[in-house]
DNA sequence: CGTCATTGCATAGTATCCTATGTTTATACA
DNA sequence: TGTATAAACATAGGATACTATGCAATGACG
């Protein structure tokens, strides 16, 4: 431990990178009993009310870059979770809507992420919780700010 | 916000990935100065003091799978971070260790991380660090337990 | 009205991650 | 000893992310 070159494991970067990467491979596993993944999940729900959005206005939404949302939609359109329909107003860009199909199985998707976040908050009080997304909320804001 | 079909936003999970990944783009923005990537920092960390460790051994302590660590190794091979020597015990496996350019550099990259831990936790009392990183040890505990 | 910057999207290339599978070597045990 | 299991590694292919770049349509402004 003392003798670690880099002595950095006991730092917040390193169990948030641990958590997300398990969080995502078990995000996936249980999401595919109803076809969907977590890198969906942004689109899913920004489109879930019924409202149409373009590619850019949803990699806004995703906090993704442009390729990054072009890619998932090309994947999302391949498996029947979305259409896409031209642009009346603007003939560079198409309007994404969700299928029927997935809508219907929005609910069941929110039901697993619900259940998933309650396992990886297992043994912790409300209050922990909360402190937890408190803190989680003002790294989130500095690495913001890091990013520019 | 009461109308998102998901209403997922104010999660552990969803900071934990948003955080997970601009700590990524920016760690490797600012490690890229000293020729390192921040997948590599286990292997670097794993190797710092001397030792040589196989493949396997490396996968286990950054908890990876084998193919991820064998694409990482390869691309540290080529940039020149790493050698690889046969095994004499077991000629399935190669030594990995590091080379000295990559030895020397370090201690830059650790201060480098240091200080994007710092900026991370920006506004944060030590106490408040040390219950984030409590709070973050209990998660990822539970998620470990969910992966199997 | 024409030029020019901006915006929306596509493509190419790379890095990390995963699962599934195969090959070779080592080991255990009947 | 011979076979079966296990371990180490390689390979293939897919998902999710990035940067860099190019093209076409829009919009702004002299």
């Amino acid at each position: 431990m003392t003798s670690d070159g880099w002595n950095l494991t006991r730092t917040p970067g390193h169990y948030i990178s641990r958590i997300a990467r398990a969080l995502m491979r078990i995000g996936d596993v249980r999401l595919r009993e109803v076809g969907f993944a977590s890198g969906q999940l942004p689109v899913l729900s920004a489109l879930s009310n019924g409202e149409t959005l373009s590619q850019s206005e949803l990699a806004r939404l995703a906090k993704v870059e442009q390729p990054t949302m072009a890619q998932l939609l090309a994947r999302m359109e391949r498996d029947g979770l979305i259409h896409r329909t031209p642009d009346p107003k603007d003939r560079r860009s198409s309007l994404v809507s969700l299928s029927d199909a997935a809508r219907s199985r929005i609910p069941a998707g929110r039901a697993i992420l619900r259940q998933a976040n309650r396992d990886a908050t297992k043994g912790m009080t409300d209050a922990e919780v909360a402190t937890l997304i408190d803190l989680l909320q003002r790294v989130l804001a500095n690495v913001n700010e890091m990013d520019r």
